[in-house]
DNA sequence: GCTTATGGTTTACGGCGTAAGCTTAGTTCA
DNA sequence: TGAACTAAGCTTACGCCGTAAACCATAAGC
């Protein structure tokens, strides 16, 4: 803490995290390793394990990070406005960080995650809660609306990937397709192109919300 | 091809694929290594490559495998019942190999895959266009259908993940937990480990195919 | 002024995917 | 029959990875 600020503050363990997201974000999740993080924070590979347990550790804070961006549903709103609020936010937080759905569900989830979770989780229970559902129709409720998330963000990061690569892998897909012997397929293909198809994830989630209005309402 | 049989007939793809499959349905996905699949067929790791581009092939034609289990929509039922009976054909494929939802995702697509992704997807999407719905309608539920299968079924095998480890994680979870904190949270723990919870993922397929039964007979 | 944390470094080990070249056995054809 | 060719597996080697163990420099406390 000289006053010529030649030496560096030491790291710690959120600009460690904080660098690990974005090296992520730039370059992929694969190409995440100790050697090349350290080297960003101009660091060892080794000296990392002062801040951090290992690389499972940095994984599991990355996804506390990833889950802290997602809103909350508030209690002040109709449920329906809030848990959809809330999705669309965590779809939006997912998409930002295209590696965090797989993270999410491959690595064993330790303290950071659990913490970030375990907010996320009692918000949306007492949400529903809250709007009359029975506990039973809570605990359903909360894996479809959680699987939909899930499921159509992985879909979608899916299909960015293949639409980026060099050839675009759409292009090729269509070009080795035999289209009349595949034309639903075809047709479906075409379409993703297409504009007025942007909306299909909150589509899906309404699908689901009228769902469940529609059973809380019928007992 | 002597008659005593010594010489080990060779090696092929599909028999490579098939050890590979077993070996991470076993051991898990993280475990299957060039080396290590080798030595289960009684080979060089280097041989494997005779017969399989890398090891990306060989994920890309184990996912291939995978989806040829699921049974295709039949054109002879009523359109509820053969989504449905699919949906759930193609829940089971994913939880008798569970790394295979992760892969689907992560490994960029190729041939194997392709082929047996073309088939699912032409089957599912002609299903939909005879019920009648309209191309657009058709296009936003076979994502929704698809994001349900995938996202549900991920969540599931997350949690099976966690139940299993030396103390279980979801043990870990609730301990750890300030029940008065989060009584909604502790709630739902409580109900994963009751019966009577076991058909959740149809409660979420028959929300979602009622949903759009009532999309499609509206207009 | 000696001790003791604290934070970063060096070296090393075993495992990974795979490129390049080698060996061996079987097949084809002169 | 023997020579050329091919198929299938093997050996070696390279550069990456995560991380254990020991080492070094600086700063703080007594």
């Amino acid at each position: 803490m000289n006053a010529t600020g030649e030496v560096r503050e030491p790291l710690n363990r959120t600009r460690v995290l904080r660098a690990a997201v974005s090296l992520a974000d730039d370059a992929g999740i694969e190409s995440l390793s100790m050697r090349k993080l350290g080297h960003i924070l101009g660091v060892e590979a080794m000296s990392l394990y002062r801040h951090v347990a290992n690389k499972d550790d940095i994984l599991d804070g990355m996804v506390g990070l990833v889950m802290t961006e997602i809103e909350l549903p508030a209690a002040t709103e109709p449920w329906g406005q809030a848990v959809r609020r809330s999705a669309i936010s965590a779809h939006e937080a997912l998409l930002r960080h295209p590696w965090a759905c797989s993270l999410m569900m491959m690595v064993p989830i330790g303290r950071a995650a659990r913490a970030a979770r375990t907010r996320y989780m009692d918000a949306l229970l007492a949400s529903l809660r809250r709007a009359g559902l029975t506990p039973d129709l809570t605990y359903r409720a909360y894996h479809v609306l959680d699987s939909h998330v899930l499921g159509f963000t992985l879909w979608q990061i899916g299909h960015q990937f293949a639409s980026e690569g060099d050839v675009s892998v759409a292009a090729n897909f269509v070009e080795e397709l035999p289209s009349d012997q595949y034309p639903d397929l075809a047709l479906h293909i075409e379409q993703h192109g297409q504009p007025g198809h942007d909306d299909e994830f909150e589509f899906g989630l309404d699908l689901v919300i009228d769902g469940l209005t529609r059973m809380m309402e019928g007992q």
